[in-house]
DNA sequence: TTAAATTACTTACTTAGGTAAGTATATATG
DNA sequence: CATATATACTTACCTAAGTAAGTAATTTAA
């Protein structure tokens, strides 16, 4: 039988990001585009590789997203000391918005999430964290 | 603060898709082509609506997907009684073949799986399965 | 029974992500 | 110092999935 487990991951990471953009809509962005202005309102400004190791995602995907937030004036990129760096930093029209965005997200959040107490969902969190590590020492003997 | 649930969910989608993809190399096939020939297989024919329905995404995904499946000789297709509908079914290859993948996929899974004990597996699911179905009934009243 | 509404599927276009291969800079090595 | 290797990013091309709008067959209703 296989595994209805990865199915059901599946759809609700679908309806997530659906969910989240329809959200976002009213500010004109996607998903994909709103995490990356997150993780740099965290983090300041950031190197490309820190925001896809951050992500978790491949670098041609950030070439992409950073670039159409720059074509829109999310964000701005410079060179760094390392002349193949770009830093990639928010605008300050971002710096404005974000807060209002990150409102609208979490409201968005809580709403999906509301069937689930706040023990649930830290217990789902770390039953996910669980999947896909043993295959990693499987694979290549490192275990980082 | 931002819910890392959400994050988590999103990586463990990718995580699977990738690794099932990579398995599905073999038969030339990719995880969503799999995912409709896992379908078929265990309902027979099916008009591609109850395709769509059963994986829950929508209709223009499956137009695209089916054909290539068409056009690589893993699924045939048939007018239906209603001539609007499009039955899908097993070409004798894939009858042959779908088996041998099942068994390698479930592999996969399991190896994804396997620091989660099948109490876990269940636990998680159930868990998953609560994410948005609040936010059903408060969009359109409809509670199915 | 004919016109309107619905349904099943398709087409065109968009975001999101992946791999493979290329370019330019930086670092390591002979 | 010159060359080789590694790194950061980009480009090109692929699958996956969504929305919006279109077509053809079927139902509904006047």
């Amino acid at each position: 039988m296989q595994k209805l487990l990865f199915h059901e991951i599946h759809q609700k990471s679908r309806l997530s990001v659906k969910e989240v953009n329809e959200a976002l809509k009213e500010f004109d962005l996607y998903s994909a585009q709103w995490s990356i202005l997150f993780c740099i309102k965290q983090f300041g400004s950031m190197t490309q590789k820190e925001i896809w190791q951050y992500l978790n995602v491949e670098a041609p995907t950030i070439t992409r997203t950073v670039a159409r937030l720059e074509e829109s004036g999310w964000v701005e990129r410079k060179e760094g000391a390392d002349k193949r760096e770009r830093i990639v930093f928010l605008s300050d029209r971002a710096k404005n918005t974000v807060p209002k965005i990150e409102k609208r997200i979490l409201e968005v959040e809580e709403r999906l999430l509301s069937l689930l107490s706040e023990g649930e969902q830290a217990q789902l969190i770390e039953l996910l964290k669980k999947i896909g590590n043993a295959a990693e020492y499987e694979k290549d003997g490192s275990n980082d």
